[in-house]
DNA sequence: CGCAATCTGTGATTGCGTGCACAATGTAGC
DNA sequence: GCTACATTGTGCACGCAATCACAGATTGCG
């Protein structure tokens, strides 16, 4: 049945959870596709396509029970279980990642850091002991993470990440703006505010898109 | 000629130009097609066809111009000139983008930021103080901010968003974990690092795809 | 207990973006 | 300057994803 779902659906499925969640803390038991794709700007044909790949998980005539998808959505994503990751890159930015709240309440929690700077590696940030990238290899195995957040220059980013797949990583969430390379069976998502920018500056710079 | 560019391509563009901007940096004049689809993962066809909505910027034959391309697409992207953002909320992650040094490189600066909080309000963060929400209608029309930038919690992010479009805000880039709604004349770009840890935890779960 | 109303799940259709393939054009070497 | 080669720009075809539209199922009401 389920064989090959495109992507683009498996990157809607964190937004279906997210606004899901949010009706449950407000006491909301059944929601309909209609008003859950109003909520988030989708279609409601698009929504239940998105899930029909999965299940059949709502009550024609009624909706879905919110509770319910929710369960089935973390399922499907695998967020049941907590997710260990590793950062590699203890500067500002790295700091501000390890100090971020939002990982936590979703059950991703930072186990470990990684940094080359002598200067850096020993500090205690955040409750953690930075180590030095030097000990990667050593020290992965027993860390049990297959995730991996990179948060160094752009210029060292490809040779962390060669690294960090070496050991077995096997998703990458990348800070550094640059277009990274990896294995197939290996998952990258960029997060480049800059980019986000600079698509929108074409929108709103003066003129217009009609010449 | 140019009616209606789809928004992926706009998307795609800013890749480019950073791809080109290493390129420049690295002292190459001229690259084609196919290796710069090669660095960023992308077919040749396709940023050739992307360059093609704009104008005819390369030689057959040969390739394209570094720096020209770079100038046509800073052109193209409204990136010639520099632009002002306004932050609203100065916690942690505010604090965080307020210090991240990836945005001035890049030609975007922050000039404002905004908190409720009044234990906040009045501190120093970046040599910047911080203002009170309230203030923003008033402050607002002497800063000449088209941007703004939204690092608040998500249950107050759709009332800030509101109120910066209020201000004539354009573009929007929200970090807060919200599907936000704004007039089709607004653009809104989401930062939310854990849909892009959820949605690569659907590959990375034992199992896998296949069934 | 039957009828009207509601909403899902999904086959069919549409639309759009991607990739292909080639003509057009510029380059380099001799 | 002529020939061989490289690479762009683009019309066309393909494929996939979004949307439509309806059959089927559930609910609620009279």
């Amino acid at each position: 049945m389920a064989l090959e779902i495109p992507e683009v659906v498996i990157d809607r499925l964190p937004i279906y959870t997210r606004a899901l969640a949010l009706l449950q803390r407000q006491g909301r038991n059944v929601v309909n596709s209609q008003e859950l794709g109003g909520r988030l700007g989708v279609t409601p044909a698009q929504i239940r396509k998105d899930l029909s790949y999965f299940g059949r998980f709502g009550k024609q005539g009624r909706g879905y029970n919110v509770k319910r998808l929710l369960e089935e959505l973390h399922q499907i994503l695998g967020i049941t279980r907590e997710w260990s990751m590793v950062l590699v890159g203890v500067g500002q930015l790295g700091r501000a990642i390890l100090g971020y709240d939002g990982f936590a309440p979703q059950g991703f929690r930072i186990v470990a850091a990684f940094d080359v700077d002598p200067d850096i590696v020993g500090d205690m940030v955040n409750g953690l002991e930075v180590k030095s990238v030097a000990q990667l290899q050593d020290e992965m195995p027993d860390l049990d993470a297959q995730i991996a957040i990179v948060a160094v220059p752009a210029a060292n980013a490809q040779e962390v990440i060669d690294a960090l797949v070496e050991c077995g990583v096997k998703a990458i969430l990348n800070y550094a703006p640059i277009a990274a390379h990896a294995p197939p069976d290996v998952r990258i998502r960029d997060i480049d505010p800059v980019l986000g920018l600079q698509s929108m500056t074409f929108y709103i710079k003066e003129g217009g898109t009609t010449s």
